[in-house]
DNA sequence: TTAACTGGACGCACCGTTGCGAATTACCGG
DNA sequence: CCGGTAATTCGCAACGGTGCGTCCAGTTAA
């Protein structure tokens, strides 16, 4: 009798290596290449993998893409929000940490990559909330400058989590030529 | 002799005609399909054009969808933003409108769309500024307000722009149940 | 004469699907 | 306990379809 609640299954089970080596595949592919360059095939052919293993058990490249953001193939470490007690400091310090991410090279497109697969697939969008943890991770910061008093008690935390993020991703769009006080105005122009 | 200084060609000209005929297809198939399923085969063929013409004359999808936007092929009457003396309840009812606009049925993936038009080509990035006035028509607006003595006079305004604007795309991005009062609290966020 | 146009064809890459043989794993009757 | 069978996985290979970007031939217009 099966240990489990589950109906028990019969044949060969999946193989993890498999699972593995996709999404490793994944995230080395899209880190050279970008999102919109990745390809089923190339994943497949990266993977030592057949394309079938690929299709049968993930529904499209944005599925691929999603599940490898999940297990953290995809990304660099990201920098968390230092808690120094100045808000307006501690947000700046973080945001140039961004900046200075994204301008590392070889990160060029990475935040035109993400975009992107954030247009292609809803879940991704949510998805790299939860994985990047940048939501969680502001927000709870940003709250505890509510609580100190440092910020109005009504503010209304996630919109302006998603207003700071959303300059730096408009900025990263843009590909100007990159102001060095560029985290400072930032901040300054929601902190004001 | 020729009246310009130009040198004087020789042959047929490029068809006007044929340009107009491209640059509108675009538009048309852009509105019903989103950037991302828009071909080069499906343009010339709504367009009523050969694939060759299209080719001679643009390098990419990208420089075309960047032609057709500079053309204002491609989107509908955008919202200016009021001017009633009070910064917050203009802003407010300007990013309203924005979200009613995105709101109507066949508006879904505009957004989207255009934002991966603007991750794949710088080009289209800045242009997308530019044709749709948003940074033009809100910076004037601000600007008003901290000539009025209603913003810090040191606010950086190009960047409380992209924040609002920013904020804006990921909420749509994110494809969420819209909360009524989205627009309240995101200027909000901003005007504390 | 010269350049732009149309129409059609080419090879290439990738899509998503299907069929096949081989391997793996549970069940079931002897 | 053992061997057969069914179920499920895998890899390999091919299919038709679509769009790409290029090229050539023939036609039309300055």
């Amino acid at each position: 009798m099966p240990a489990s609640a589950g109906v028990r299954r019969r044949g060969a089970v999946r193989s993890e290596e498999a699972r593995i080596a996709v999404l490793g595949a994944t995230g080395r592919l899209f880190a050279t290449q970008g999102y919109d360059h990745l390809t089923i095939e190339g994943i497949a052919a990266e993977a030592g993998v057949s394309k079938q293993t690929i299709y049968r058990w993930w529904s499209s490249k944005s599925a691929v893409v999603a599940d490898a953001l999940i297990e953290d193939k995809l990304l660099p470490d990201h920098p968390v929000v230092p808690d120094t007690g100045d808000i307006r400091a501690d947000l700046i310090a973080w945001m140039q940490s961004l900046i200075d991410l994204v301008a590392q090279p070889g990160n060029d497109g990475l935040v035109r990559s993400l975009v992107a697969a954030a247009c292609e697939s809803p879940d991704i969008g949510t998805r790299l909330n939860d994985a990047l943890g940048i939501t969680a991770t502001v927000s709870t910061r940003i709250e505890a400058a509510v609580a100190a008093g440092q910020l109005p008690a009504d503010l209304p935390v996630m919109e302006f989590v998603r207003a700071l993020v959303g300059g730096f991703v408009l900025h990263s769009l843009e590909r100007s030529e990159p102001a060095p006080d560029i985290a400072e105005r930032l901040v300054r122009a929601l902190l004001h």
